[in-house]
DNA sequence: CTAGACTGTTCATAATTTTGAACAATCGAG
DNA sequence: CTCGATTGTTCAAAATTATGAACAGTCTAG
């Protein structure tokens, strides 16, 4: 067997995988778009430069018979796997190019990406960017995303996750609803102030925080909460926050941007909020041996615009 | 990327892996047996269908682009496993058939193995057989070995072992010998009898025995021994042997085959030789995916020749 | 039981790919 | 520096392969 051989029958075995998925020749030359009459043919030379019969043909359905099911077994994969090269090779003609569909939330993705995406775009002229806001967490294969942008405790398992930038929660109230309810000084108050609550699947109707009192030794405390407002939007929490009906929990790219940052105090700031949002800002997408260039560029992208983080309130609220 | 493209470009991907490995266009169409203008204009067709440079040309030259190289080593391992599969199915064609290079034992080689071989051969007229009689461990892959028939303690890595027959080593004299010398009542005292030593790389001059004493209870015995004379054939010794020439241990298969048979008498025949010759005889092959149909044929022959054994010296003797 | 749709196969024709000689560019020996 | 050998490329002719309409066998709906 020598590489003359191989090289011959390989786009002849590559149409037996295809036959072995269609069991059906009509099928087989439809999907791979040439003559049925080619299918016929191939399959008999195929059958042929081998000598052994791969296919049970009855007039009107076919069969594989166990020799051209152990030879589809062996090379289904490698053709699969040939594929995935070649599409690699090709992510890296030219400039990054393709499709890159992202999830992010609403919040980040209307205050802080989408404003960086023109200089993205004009950078890469043939990527294309599709951005799909939603606070929940989506199945990213099975919605067909490329990246989500999530503040995600836990990576999905074979996913890949990408640090963007630090990310905390903040709790917050307006001058006014402290003025009228009090402030409170320890988390456990929480409990009869008015609390607007974030809704997110499985999300428990309680918060924590922690604060660390000596070298080492931290103090934590879980309080429920309840309140007039739930709301799967941090924007519209943030809002009702400024509107002075209570306390929320947020998110900082939430918090100090739009026009009401400047009516929001931070409360209980030596409390920090534990297991809500998380403490980075994570890019996520799926594992793929090799990363396309344009979602990588995408990612650099993110990473470099986020960079700040969005911890300092003053520049923030100057900004805006 | 559909399945119509890449089944297009699979001659094509696998003629660069051909070029990957000599560099070279005009020894890639030698290699495949095409005219090198056509390696020259399917390389070109690739790289215009695939949109990258994939190889860097001089006039007198040629180097992979980064793309091309990534794209080679991602596909040369699927080739080389379909290469693999189309084998396995060739295989299967119509009757085993192939050559089938087996390593043996010298005197199992000549007595036991060789007047098998006709009905082997008459059953499976395709296959052919290439018969090497050595006494030495030969290294299967480097030596182009399918089989060895091994007394083996233990396989190599990466080989595979099937256990053919029952196979002990057996302490001999002869009757002469035993008059003038004295029988041994225990195996320290061959220390001072003239022992026959079997030549082999590593093999130390001196033998182990075991005896069960108990109902598990087992006693163990190393003995040095020495004597007039050492071969690496056990055919010799026996003679030697017969000859009255001094005791020697031996495979079974050689003790009880030849003229010469009826003239040897076991020595401590309750005491178990250990560590020398294995317990049983064993094909050995490398290990591949698939066990070629002609070398099963050739296992399960010898199997069910030799599967009596050689444990019965009233047998083999009335029959010699 | 029958008509129609669909199966895989065949074969002359059309399209494609392969071929080999001619070619310019390059390397290496003397 | 020069010559001969060898590299990869080009292009019209030749060989191979694909095509699609016609065909016979088979299944299914009514």
């Amino acid at each position: 067997m020598s590489a003359r051989d191989i090289a011959a029958l390989l786009p002849d075995l590559h149409m037996l995988t295809v036959i072995a998925e269609t069991r059906s020749l009509t099928q087989t030359a439809r999907r791979l778009g040439i003559a049925k009459s080619s299918v016929s043919m191939r399959l008999k030379d195929l059958e042929q430069a081998l000598d052994v019969p791969l296919v049970r043909r009855t007039t009107r359905s076919i069969t594989l018979t166990p020799a051209g099911a152990q030879l589809v077994e062996q090379t289904r994969g490698s053709f699969a796997h040939i594929e995935q090269g070649v599409v690699g090779a090709k992510d890296l003609a030219g400039a990054p190019r393709g499709l890159v569909r992202v999830s992010a939330p609403v919040a980040l993705g209307r205050q802080h990406i989408a404003p960086t995406i023109p200089a993205l775009l004009s950078r890469y002229p043939d990527i294309r960017l599709e951005l799909d806001l939603s606070d929940r967490f989506v199945n990213l294969v099975q919605e067909g995303f490329d990246l989500a942008i999530r503040h995600a405790s836990r990576v999905p398992e074979s996913h890949i996750a990408v640090a963007l930038c630090a990310s905390a929660s903040v709790l917050l109230a307006s001058p006014q609803y402290l003025a009228r309810n009090g402030t409170p000084q320890h988390p456990a108050e929480l409990a009869r102030h008015a609390c607007l609550l974030y809704l997110r699947d499985g999300s428990t109707a309680s918060w924590s925080f922690e604060r660390t009192t000596g070298r080492k030794a931290t103090q934590r405390v879980s309080v429920p909460v309840s309140g007039p407002l739930r709301a799967n939007n941090s924007e519209v929490l943030r809002e009702a926050v400024a509107g002075g009906l209570g306390i929320a929990l947020l998110p900082d790219f939430t918090a100090w941007s739009g026009p009401s940052a400047h009516q929001l105090r931070p409360v209980l700031p030596e409390w920090k909020p534990v297991g809500f949002f998380g403490e980075r800002l994570q890019a996520i997408r799926p594992w793929s041996p090799r990363t396309p260039r344009a979602v990588q560029c995408v990612i650099d992208h993110l990473r470099k615009s986020l960079a700040e983080g969005f911890g300092d309130p003053q520049r923030l609220r100057s900004s805006v």
